[in-house]
This record gives C-alpha cells, sequence and structure tokens, in this order.
DNA sequence: GCTGGTGTTCGATGTTCGTCGAATATAGGA
DNA sequence: TCCTATATTCGACGAACATCGAACACCAGC
C-alpha cells in the first residue's frame, strides 16, 4: 500500500447493481465462493495465472463493492467477507453461492 | 423483426456470471422487477427517456441470458419472464428481486 | 543501511458496454 | 396502395473494463 489502511466502503453507500457487477466476473465470483468457506485467505491462496496487478484490481472491485475486507499483516495482505453484507442485502451471497 | 421468430438460447447454455451481468444493470434490474408482477408485458410499459433502439438492446440482453421470452403480438411485442429459469437458477429472481 | 518479497498505482492496449441516430423490416389502417 | 407505428439492425461514439508490464511503497531480514 501507498499509506496505511484500505478504503472500504460504508455499505449504504453499495448498490445492488454495483454488487451484482462484481459478482459478474467469473474470477471474482470463484474469490468470494472460496471466502464463504470461512477464515481469512492470503494473496498467494487465489491462485491464478494472472498478473499481480490484474489480481490487486478484482479485489479492489469487491473492496468497492462492501464484499471483502482486506487486512495488513505485515508484509502480506488478508482477505475474508464482510459479514455485515448480510444486513445489507440478506440472502444474497447464499443465493448467488449457493448456485455456483 | 427481420425475419420470424426471436432467438432464446437454451437454459442449459446461460451461466450465472451472464445472469448477474445482465441483472447488473439498473434498468435492467427494474424490467425484471416489474416482469416478476406477473403476466406480459408491452414495450411501452416500460417508460424509459431512453432511444427505441437502445432499449432493444436491453431486452436482447435480458433475452439472451434466458431472463425473458419475446412474443410477437401483431406490430407489436410483448415481453415476459422466462419461468423455467427458476429451474436453472433457483431462489435466484426471488432473492435478487426482493432486495430492490 | 541494503535487499528481496509483496501488493498498489500508473500508463497503455484491446475489448466490451451503453447510448444514439439512421436505415430497415413488418403489421395495420386510411 | 401508401402511410404510420413499432421494433430490430447497423455503424458510430465515448466510457468503462480486463489485462499487462513497469515503477513505486512498504515490510522483514540480513
Amino acid at each position: 500500500m501507498t499509506q496505511d489502511a484500505y478504503q472500504h466502503p460504508a455499505l449504504e453507500d453499495v448498490t445492488l447493481p454495483e454488487v451484482l457487477h462484481a459478482l459478474s466476473d467469473p474470477l471474482r465470483l470463484s474469490i468470494v465462493a472460496r471466502l464463504r468457506e470461512g477464515g481469512e485467505r492470503g494473496w498467494g491462496e487465489f491462485d491464478t495465472h494472472l498478473a499481480a496487478s490484474t489480481l490487486s484490481h478484482h479485489m479492489k472491485v469487491l473492496r468497492m463493492a462492501g464484499l471483502i475486507r482486506t487486512r495488513r499483516e505485515g508484509a502480506r495482505c488478508q482477505v475474508a467477507l464482510r459479514p455485515e453484507i448480510e444486513g445489507r442485502f440478506p440472502g444474497l451471497l447464499a443465493t448467488v453461492i449457493g448456485l455456483t
């Protein structure tokens, strides 16, 4: 990161089309599905052939859609689902991920 | 139409990201929400300030995502939800539209 | 301090998207 | 038959997107 922390939007500011768009990419959908299994994951666990900058871009899309929370852990990063998203869009993730 | 009938994809060929993308546009989401109230609707009922060609484009996106069925009625067109989409993606529309 | 690993940011590039106007096809009525 | 209404298709346009490599910032060891 350039500065200290990550930008996480308030969930009230997140719109349903925005979330659906974030989930409409196969890679991002698979990332969310993996995170829904629980716990935190490191960047490296999402084994993709993409460039690091591309993965960083997708993580930002998910973060700006209110779906994930990113946390620094020394030099590494850890991501996890934002559980509050269930309160903002009840049942959405369960339904969508269940259809994966 | 140029020829006789409309192209409607087989639901097995429709992917989840494709459906999510179709629903990620506010106008298309509102169209699906209206159609979910039941019955058929004519083009004119979707009162939008957009050009006719733009509405036609969005209808095609929804149709190709397996969400709606278009039927000719003389010079007019009637659209309705494809009820089989419930079998392909159980609970998806109910959840997403319920969050609108 | 320097060095290596990790992730972000910044152009750049090619693709897709949303929108429009114009041209076209088709149906129905005067 | 001609005219109007309706909807699709066809370029065209700018905006947004997915991807990359290069440069940068940060942290941890040596």
